[in-house]
DNA sequence: GATGAATGAGCTTTCATTCAT
DNA sequence: AATGAATGAAAGCTCATTCAT
């Protein structure tokens, strides 16, 4: 742990989102308690408040925060002059590369903001916290299909298909349940999604 | 509210999973009470646990129960001879009329299972809580690779889209995202489906 | 203090309500505490909750119970057929002799009730917390004033006086500053009322 | 909000006695936090530690602050070579103005010094917090019995009447149950006091 | 004098669970 | 089987006060 005390400002309130994060995400919203957090970064459960005037504040604060890295992410990849095949794959890469390296990152998406809705109904009403990632997948699927390679479908129903099943390896994962490691299956998956929304009108 | 003390032994603990079902997945594991649960049913709080000897354990049996009632609607269609395809869209119809008429079990599902894995760690460890349900998948699975109708590839690639993608749909339903009713989206998902996990190598 | 376990329902509520009263009006609301309470009379601070839904609805209870009981006494003086004078006077002995045998009844009504607004603010709004007691003012004062012996001035004007006196006097006592116990002030002070309200015109 | 930082030394001691005394009048003693004052009036809470040592102290020299300022209102009226009963009607009058132009005053001498005994218990032991008050009334009422015009009974018993009446009257305004202004009741109120004090054996 | 982040004890309230009846 | 009062640990949150800068 580095030394919470050195840190100021933006940065403390960055560190006790990052640890928050953590810690509802492998513990559960309920069952990590504000004295855990505020532990477990080496601060006072008072001092935690002066950042994050309530506990669903800073949950709301975090959901937010992932959003933000995703969405960043992606839009690197929807900058890049390649196929929608190609960025799928790159998609479904970064995906389960981040469920790896930073697993509580996609664990809190699943177990958290879409579990809780109380937690998130007043301040995230609709999908506003998680708007930066949701409109790269809607550019990415957009642009697809303004190409010709992707079929002009509903734009849920090919967005709930990304998400819904990315998230679901990702807890099958998380279960043990996986005979292998996530990053086996990206071709697999990639190419599953991609014969999904392909367009055979060729 | 049809007169609890009517019921009698196993009929009783059904009426108790029922409404702890509903709660459960409307309010939330965490959020909902005991005494909610024993009021919203007209019984007390102290007979509810000569039923359940724990909040942990009745939602284990809630979860049992509901993979238990899916189970029996796949298997039905499983023992049908019809093509996958035709399997497919009738998952997926189920599923979705499901999702409508009984939501609180699909939503038990994903907010409640998938979400709150300290409380089924004990007790439903691996799948063995929802074994009932993923066993007529597999089943559908391999009997449409065998027939040649389905490519080979690892199963849980596969599990993974179908619940991930269904779940996804609901999820979204479930936040008023969706600008149209579940089952207007039956056809372009299960063509999507098909799509992904259909053989292409005749 | 009486086994509480013995007792139950309504006088429970009562037993609560008359530790309440006692902690409240010697430290101060605030500086009382809901386990204070509850260790004061034996229970655990969960039970209490069973009684009252909150600190501030004990304390509203508390003064209605107050009020309900001071107005009772005053309609028996209102009830006998005396005059304005005597019946002052015998208000002024009921109200002393209550602060002096049950001095937390009054000391409540000025340091609890007076003085901490935002505590009644809901639920108390107006006087109708402590309306039996008013009442009986009200009526005292109408009927001397029927009767002629009382001048016909505005009630409010006549009704601050009444309480104002007393409460003052009896804020003295309690401050330790009055020489003499308060009973020896009643026939200064009742005279004193009377010279203020009586009717000159005659 | 005058510029704080323009005042100092005893000028700013008095800004903040001013923004607390509102504060405590308004909202309450232990509803009011020093970070409350100290944003008031734009500075710091560390800075105001500096010129009080404690919120209890705070609260003692606010009230020192209000007696001596109605003290020298008194004096000037005692000053005065008019009867008793003109003195009363200004008294009463002095008050009524001052509960109407800056009502904090009155209202934190009822509600904050009168009703939270424990703030004051050390510090401003018996009443010599208030003395400069009160030694005007005294004074009064020791000249008016001088001079014949005022009846000869214990002072306490005069002190009451005037401090308790005056008292429950702006008690009654604050609870918005008069139906009329404060000052329209002056001269009810000054002739009842005058008739309760009076010397009848002239 | 001035700042405000930091502390941590202490508050009100909740709730799974027990148990005497 | 049935009741619901009782328990008490633990939660989220507050706030007077301090102190390094």
């Amino acid at each position: 742990m580095s030394k919470f005390s050195k840190l100021k400002g933006e940065q403390k309130r960055e560190a006790i989102m990052l640890q928050a994060l953590k810690l509802f995400s492998k513990e559960g919203f309920y069952t990590t308690t504000i004295p855990d957090i505020a532990k477990a970064i080496g601060m006072s459960v008072g001092n935690l408040y002066n950042y994050f005037k309530s506990k669903d504040m800073l949950a709301q604060e975090i959901i937010k925060y992932i959003s933000s890295y995703l969405g960043k992410e992606l839009q690197k990849i929807n900058n890049e002059d390649i196929s929608s095949a190609e960025k799928i794959h790159k998609i479904v890469t970064i995906y389960f590369h981040t469920a790896k390296d930073r697993p509580e990152m996609i664990e809190y998406f699943l177990r958290v903001y879409l579990a809780n809705r109380e937690v998130f109904k007043e301040g995230c009403e609709g999908m506003i916290c998680v708007s930066d990632f949701i409109t790269e997948i809607m550019i990415f699927f957009e642009e697809g299909v303004r190409k010709g390679e992707l079929r002009d479908q509903d734009f849920f129903s090919a967005f709930g298909l990304f998400m819904g099943y990315l998230g679901g390896m990702v807890f099958l994962h998380g279960e043990e349940i996986l005979p292998e490691e996530l990053t086996y299956y990206i071709d697999d998956i990639s190419r599953n999604i991609y014969q999904a929304l392909k367009n055979d009108q060729v």
